[in-house]
Formats: structure tokens, sequence, C-alpha cells
DNA sequence: GATTTAATGTGTTTAATTTACACATTAAAT
DNA sequence: ATTTAATGTGTAAATTAAACACATTAAATC
């Protein structure tokens, strides 16, 4: 009895053993997606945060995240992560960069893919109070864990190159808006003051605003006209522009280095 | 002996499973990166390629690739791969996506993360002929393995991008260069035409170009000068911009949508 | 209900950037 | 000596970006 537990534990060792090996040669590296959720609320660009749960990292915020499920696509992670905290589906959503050093992650070895997504504040006001998450000022500083605040740098980075070249602003804001509104989101993203006059100028040029006739209410001075984005006549235009790239041969190029 | 041998198979079968489905559950997805290596030749912009050695993909064109290590940063992954298929260091590269849907790879789930990477083609002459290698001309179809055509895809147009930004295409050009290979990297690079005199004006005013007091030799027609890239200078230019960011009220936004 | 407040709506002028475009010059090849 | 195929150079026109001021409106205050 005494020979046979052993031989049996010698073999169920090695097995173990075996198959161990097998899988750190094949592969340990596990595969997360992290989204930093931006929404806009009172005139500032805000960045939704969760109280991190680990003991090294406690008290500090970090971004939604969780592992990637080995039969699901990337970006149905980067969805599903979504959903699951705002409730939300259809959100704009962009893949942005991947982390991957080695020491990254004090659990082990997690290679993570990085997303923004771009929300409507007004639409979800979910499952927010519920978990420790928390809607927090771009501006102000955050304590966060991991290598999340690098993360974080790269998406708005990236967030303030793209919505220069995009009109990805829209996803922030409700339907109608007044043109103060969408001012103020380009200088909260872009962190910078814009001329008025020539602000409006450009939007009513580009042609995608539809005036709805609509108002302002209630706010303490003249009240302004709200419009919306019409993102069909954008997506027209898209084609049209993409079409008559074909022909072009010179081109503004070699901008500002 | 027969009830002995059953049990020891019954308990290690166990074991394996249990250790299987942890696999399966942790974490039962590997990582690759694969690598668009750009280099300019005869005027012609080409991209690196081997004969891809699966069965399902034979004869077909691949990026060259490799899985990642599990104690490898993900960038180093990727100096490798150029380290062991060129010879060069110090090259440029740059992450551009992450490939992850569940099915692109006939072998399993590999996630893929994407690189490009300029190099110098007269500095390498190595290990090209030994393997299946190739210089493609990125202007006719290759015929790719997996979802490598999407992966070259999203990297060119990422060059091209880049390329109006920033000057990376000096990386693509020998030390020494005239502003006829010059302007002809750049059309190859964007596929356009560019007017000749405009482009001269572009690149001296941007001031980094160095006349090196030499020409071209053995053209048969007037030989043009020489020059260098200052990549010292502009790397001093590149810090006051961002220095001078910071002061910035005003800025030109919102380019051509 | 008159006055104050804080915003909206609207054009023009100037500066900067981008585009279009032609001819004399040079070295090698014939 | 002539031909060839490129280099080197400047200006004018068109487009785009930047700077800037005042009358108007609704709510809030007195």
């Amino acid at each position: 009895m005494q020979k046979k537990d052993q031989t049996l534990h010698t073999i169920v060792e090695k097995s173990i053993q075996i198959i161990q090996s097998e899988v750190q040669n094949i592969n340990k590296i596990a595969i997360s997606v992290d989204c930093v959720i931006f929404g806009f609320d009172e005139s500032k660009l805000k960045v939704l945060l969760i109280r991190s749960d680990l003991k090294n990292y406690h008290g500090k915020w970090s971004l939604l995240g969780d592992l990637v499920f080995p039969n699901e696509d990337l970006d149905d992670a980067a969805y599903r992560i979504l959903k699951q905290r705002t409730g939300l589906n259809d959100v704009y959503l962009e893949q942005v960069h991947t982390f991957g050093k080695v020491s990254r992650h004090p659990a082990g070895r997690v290679v993570s893919v990085a997303y923004y997504s771009l929300i409507n504040v007004q639409h979800h006001k979910l499952n927010i109070l519920e978990h420790e998450l928390h809607w927090h000022d771009v501006k102000s500083e955050a304590d966060m864990a991991f290598d999340h605040q690098q993360i974080f740098d790269t998406c708005l980075l990236q967030l303030q190159k793209r919505v220069q070249e995009h009109p990805l602003g829209f996803n922030l804001l409700p339907k109608k808006f007044s043109l103060r509104e969408l001012q103020n989101l380009y200088e909260a993203i872009l962190d910078i003051k814009m001329d008025r006059r020539n602000f409006r100028k450009k939007f009513f040029a580009m042609d995608f605003l539809t005036d709805i006739n609509e108002m302002e209410h209630d706010v303490a001075h003249r009240p302004g006209k709200l419009y919306k984005f019409d993102f069909e006549k954008y997506g027209k235009k898209k084609k049209k522009m993409t079409k008559s790239k074909m022909k072009r041969t010179h081109e503004k190029v070699l901008s500002k280095w």
C-alpha cells in the first residue's frame, strides 16, 4: 500500500510536470483588454475608473479590463467589458496599442491590448454606483495601478489626434447640442482655447450639422440654437473622399514636422 | 494488478484533464509578432516576405513572425525577428495593431501583434538568399497566407500616415542621397506624384538637410547634389515644438474631414 | 419693469500656406 | 558637336487660417 501510493504519486507528479512544462513552452502568456472609457460631463472630459482590488495596488484606480476568453475575438472582449460596465451596446471603440512588458503586471505575464471608447454619459447612469466606479476628470491626476497611467496617456493622445481627423466627438455628446457645447468638447479634449467665430465658421463649412430649429432652455443668458450631427451625410462624403483619392496626383503632404 | 493499473490510469487521466481544463480556462491563447519590413530599392517600396511552410498555405507568402517567449518583452520579440532575418540592429520599428480574431490562424488561437519596420536595403544583404525570403514590390499583389494581407494593408496605411507627420523616410535611404531619391521615396510610399519644385522648397524650408558638397556619380544626365539628414537637429527642434505646445491657445485643428 | 449679466450670432481683413507652372544648366552618351 | 535626361531655380494665384468687435437675447436681479 505504501509502495503503491508512492508509485501513484510519482506517476501523477511526473504527468503534471510534463504538462506544466508543455504549457510553459507553448504559451504562458495571458491576454487582457483594458478600456479607456471617455465621457463628457459638465464641460469636462472624464475617464471611467474602478478601485483596484489587488493588494499591491490597494486604493489605486484601474482602467476597466478583463482577460480575453480563449474562444473570444479580441474586439468582442472589449465590447463585453463595455457592456458589463456601462450597459451600453454600439459604442465607439477603437484599439490603440498593446502593452507587453514582461513585468507590467504583478500577477504574472499578462499582455494587455488597450482600447478607448467614447460614450454619452447621459445614456448609461447604470452600473456606476454599484461598484467602485468613478468618472475621473482627465485634468486631475489619478493614482493608477500597474501601467494604467501609461495606457491612459497613450489613449488620450490617440483620441486627441483622431478627433482632429474625424468627427468622433459627437459620440460624447447628446443627440442635440449647442455649438457652445461642441466647442467646449473640443477644448476639453485638446486642452486648448479656440476662437468662437472661427470654430463656428469651420463647422458650418463642413456641412454636417443639421439645424433642428430648437433652442436651449433654462440658461441664464441668450439661448443658443441646437443641432444634430448628420452621420449619414458624413458617411456619404467620406465615401466620395476615398474615391477622389484615386484620382489625386499632388497632395497637401508633409505637414509641419 | 489489473485493478491497480486501472486506478493509476484513472487518476493520471483525471489529473491531466484537470490541468488541461485549467490551461484552457486560464489561458489558451498564444501571442505572436508579425513584422512588415519595408525596404526601398530601385525607386520602389518593397516588403520582405517569406514562403509559408504550413501545408494549408503552401506556396503562399508570409510576413516574418514568431511566437513571443514567455519571458520576453513584446517589443523585444519584434527586434529579435528583425535581427534574425536581416542581421540588423537599431532599425526603425513601430507597433501598429493587434489582430485577435479567434479563427485567424489555422494552427489554433494565436493573437498577433503587428509591427512595421524601415530598413536600408544596402545595409543587410545577409540572410536573404539562404531562406525563402523575397523583397516584394508593394505595388504588385502577393498571394499571402492567413490574414497577412490585412496586416500588411494596415501597416502600409500606417506608414503612409506617419511619413507625412514625421521624417521616418530617411530610415529607408542610404546616408547620402539626392533630392530626387528622396522624392522618389515619398512618391513610392504615398503612391502619388509630387511637384519637384514644391517638394524641394518644402524640404529646404524644414532645414534638416545638410548639403555635404558631393555630387551623384555615373548618372547619364546632370548629377544632383547629395545630402544627409540631420537627425540631431531634428531631435532638438522636436523638443522645442513640444514645449511650445504648452503655450498655444489656438491651433490649426480639425483638418479636412 | 428697468437694469444687469452672460452668453449668442455674425463678416472682414490680414497673414500664412499651398499650388501651379517654364527655362537655363549640366554631364554623360551618342 | 549634338542629343538626352535630368538638375536647379522663383513668382504669382488660390486657398486656408487667424485675429478681431458689436448688436442681440433671455434670465436674473434690483
